[in-house]
RNA sequence: GCCUGCAUGGCUCAGUCGGUGAGAGCGCCGCACUCAUAAUGCGGAGGUCCCAGGUUCGAGUCCUGGUGCAGGUACCA
């Protein structure tokens, strides 16, 4: 499996939506990882995106010094957030990107043209609008700008697409958003511009093969990494051969992702990606979270205060497949307590207190099927069929569900301690109930490592070995 | 304007191909328990499943219209 985030442009820090997203892939790739698949995570940045270059002029700072310094805190998300990404590209300086950029301008210039292009430009978003006013509303009046530039036939496109993606061979998931897209498909497809003037864009970017008064469209440059950072062996090995091919999106580059990106890549006569997985967006208090406004919640911090497991468990816990989930502190705190430290952290030590007070810590028989098939039963079958239950939800991008049989151990589990009452019961029947239960924390431990990858080693070194240590809290206690 | 999606108990949300009396967690009330991080378990109260039509033996679940909210509308994860 080859699993990819988006490459965000580097203008400002990392925020909680691509935490949200960097997670999501992390938690695929470990779960394939874990059931021995070969997999490849990447990462990186877009650092040829001309809002580098207008965030660094308003910093008076050079480009090359904003970008090279933000997309090192991209690349610092790894410790806190526990990510396990096995390359982090820079579209600046991976040393195979330009001229994969370059390589695949060519190999498309069977579809490419020179056209001059008359459209409204607004200053203050930088960008042509088809018509005024400026959605932004900026304050100065849109300038009518007339500029060549390498246009793409897109257009040619509509119905191989409509074809791919309608007939599922290229899956964009949730449904609700590949229905968007073949509405917009439908609707019909205008040709592309795929240059800039290498002067509006202050000759930062790639230049146009055999045209350098042009740079590459940013989003071409953008979307290209994820084939560009695949060199020699490893193009052949996981863009060409391997058929599972993921990528994940937020909602508002959909278009890039199922539209652009895929007819690209039929015109460079290249593979195309499996799947296109798109999440909504995070927003904090009600606010749309947007560098430009400065509604931001930095997910570094969240993880100074609150731990990893926190932050990750509210990410995968809390937000739904479709539609935006509102960020506050005050509910990473409740869902965290809840689940983590009322939930599993309270589980495994109320049973290990238990193994130790009655059991001096260890075991000596495994669990006996007499009592797998009485009381047990219930959190034996549950146990035994989370794995299937988080297979089955990862198939469809669904964490939450997935998460939710994790838990469902716990539930059952600590309702089992209540039926089986092991305190009360005769020592061999104590041992026979505790034994069920610690091979439920082990399983709780696998199951659980895609998600929160530290605590699950918490909780197996709780619960492992002949003799297990000493009782102690897993989960810190963060509100109250 | 156009396009798309969403609208289920106080809050956050599940509800697969339409089918036995509509669910979960949190919050609230009560009970139980004491192994545990004032944790846990059980029970209860609480909903005209946005509105109006329609299809159907039967619709939260499909169709039409309306209302409200959100997003997109082409360089925002």
């Amino acid at each position: 499996m080859y699993v990819t985030t988006t490459i965000p442009y580097v203008n400002a820090r990392p925020h909680l939506g691509f935490a949200l997203e960097i997670v999501q892939a992390d938690v695929l790739a470990r779960h394939h990882r874990r059931r021995g698949e070969p997999v490849r995570f990447q990462t990186g940045t877009d650092d040829n995106s001309l809002k580098n270059v207008l965030a660094a002029e308003a910093e008076g700072v050079p480009v090359r010094e904003l970008v090279d310094r933000n997309a090192a805190a991209f690349e610092a998300l790894r410790e806190p957030l526990e990510l396990s990404f096995d390359s982090f590209v820079r579209t600046s300086r991976h040393p195979g990107h330009r001229a994969g950029v370059e390589r695949i301008w060519k190999a498309v210039s069977h579809d490419l043209y020179r056209r001059s292009y008359e459209g409204l430009y607004c200053v203050g978003c930088e960008q042509f609008y088809p018509e005024g006013p400026c959605p932004d509303g900026h304050e100065a009046p849109l300038q009518r700008v007339a500029e060549e530039n390498w246009f793409f036939r897109l257009s040619r496109y509509r119905d191989p697409l409509l074809d791919l993606i309608g007939s599922g061979r290229l899956r964009v998931e949730p449904a609700a958003r590949r229905n968007e897209v073949l509405a917009f498909l439908r609707g019909g497809l205008d040709d592309l511009s795929v240059s800039r003037s290498a002067a509006r864009a202050r000759g930062w970017g790639i230049p146009v093969p055999g045209d350098p008064d042009q740079v590459v469209y940013v989003w071409w440059d953008a979307l290209a990494n994820y084939v560009t950072a695949l060199e020699d062996d490893d193009h052949e090995r996981w863009w060409v051969r391997e058929p599972r091919k993921i990528h994940l999106v937020g909602k508002g580059v959909i278009r890039f992702h199922a539209v652009h990106w895929p007819a690209m890549l039929l015109s460079a006569g290249l593979p195309l990606p499996s799947d296109i997985v798109v999440h909504d967006y995070v927003t904090a208090g009600g606010r749309k979270i947007s560098k430009s406004s400065g509604v931001t919640v930095d997910p570094v911090a969240l993880v100074r205060a609150y731990g990893a497991d926190a932050v990750r468990w509210w990410l995968l816990r809390e937000v739904p497949r479709v539609g935006d989930a509102d960020f506050t502190e005050e509910r990473l705190v409740a869902r965290a307590d809840e689940d983590l430290a009322n939930g599993i952290g309270n589980l495994v030590n109320r049973v290990v207190t238990m193994v130790h007070r009655f059991q001096d810590g260890h075991l000596t028989r495994p669990a006996g099927d007499a009592e797998a098939g009485g009381a047990g039963r219930d959190l034996v079958d549950v146990t035994r069929r989370a794995g299937r239950l988080v297979d089955a939800a990862l198939e469809d991008y669904d964490f939450r569900r997935a998460v939710a049989a994790v838990q469902a151990i716990v539930e059952a589990a600590n309702a089992y301690v209540e039926r089986a009452r092991p305190w009360g019961r005769p020592p061999a029947e104590r041992e026979a109930s505790l034994a069920v239960l610690v091979a439920a924390c082990r399983e709780l431990a696998v199951q659980l490592e895609p998600f929160l990858p530290s605590a699950a080693a918490r909780v197996a070194a709780a619960v492992g070995g002949e003799r297990l240590p000493a009782p102690r809290p897993l989960f810190p206690r963060l509100g109250r």
